[in-house]
DNA sequence: TCCTGTGCGTTTTGTTTTGGAACTTATGGC
DNA sequence: GCCATAAGTTCCAAAACAAAACGCACAGGA
């Protein structure tokens, strides 16, 4: 099965998952919570090539979990921002961060 | 950055996801709170190849999310149970799916 | 004018992971 | 013996990924 195939999928864990199921997509949105929306930010802040940041960015503004914004119009430059839909990942992102701070402790020096 | 390199980072969000972080693993997940346990169970409902899904128990047994368990002896036969650090990832669950739920309605006709 | 820097990507080149299907091993029933 | 079941393993081609270079549009300074 491939991941587009699960947005159609019975469970709703499932299509949830054909979006935000993958390991870097739900970085760049707890970036966003942190308050980050421009490309270096991310591609600095979660380590990802910035191959692959360009390609999930792409998929997030087509699933309209973010919006691509034009914040300068002399050099085009475009952030992006949550959308009501991705503001309601909020609680996701909390709960997977409540567990990764009680199950999952640091073993070696942090990075990033 | 690699996945592994993940399991350390200074982010509770990025230390859970170096373990759920992928599509296929919290759909196992899903399938052990739905009460299957089994090899074919999970291959069946999820769709996914049992090459990959081979691997992700064995990752989950490795992070002490889940527990291989002999359930018979006579042929020798496994089984997949939640561990209590799987079982705390109920909360991540809901939250999921209920994002899904509300916003990811199916758009064609539901399939496995 | 030319050079350097910034921001947002795209291209290129290998390596790794995945998908799909067949095969294995151990056992039980007919 | 022969088929079925459960839990994997093995093989190969296709897709995704990592790392680094390149592209482009503009700004500021020499």
């Amino acid at each position: 099965m491939k991941w587009s195939e699960l947005s159609d999928n019975w469970c709703p864990v499932a299509r949830a998952l054909s979006v935000v199921g993958d390991r870097w997509t739900l970085l760049i949105l707890r970036d966003c919570f942190l308050g980050k929306s421009k490309f270096e930010e991310f591609a600095e802040s979660s380590g990802m090539t910035r191959h692959i940041l360009a390609e999930r960015l792409k998929r997030l503004v087509e699933e309209g979990v973010l919006e691509r914004r034009l914040y300068s119009s002399a050099p085009k430059r475009y952030d992006y921002v949550l959308t009501p839909k991705g503001e309601e990942l909020g609680p996701a992102l909390r709960t997977l961060r409540d567990w990764g701070k009680k199950n999952m402790p640091v073993r070696r020096e942090a990075k990033a």
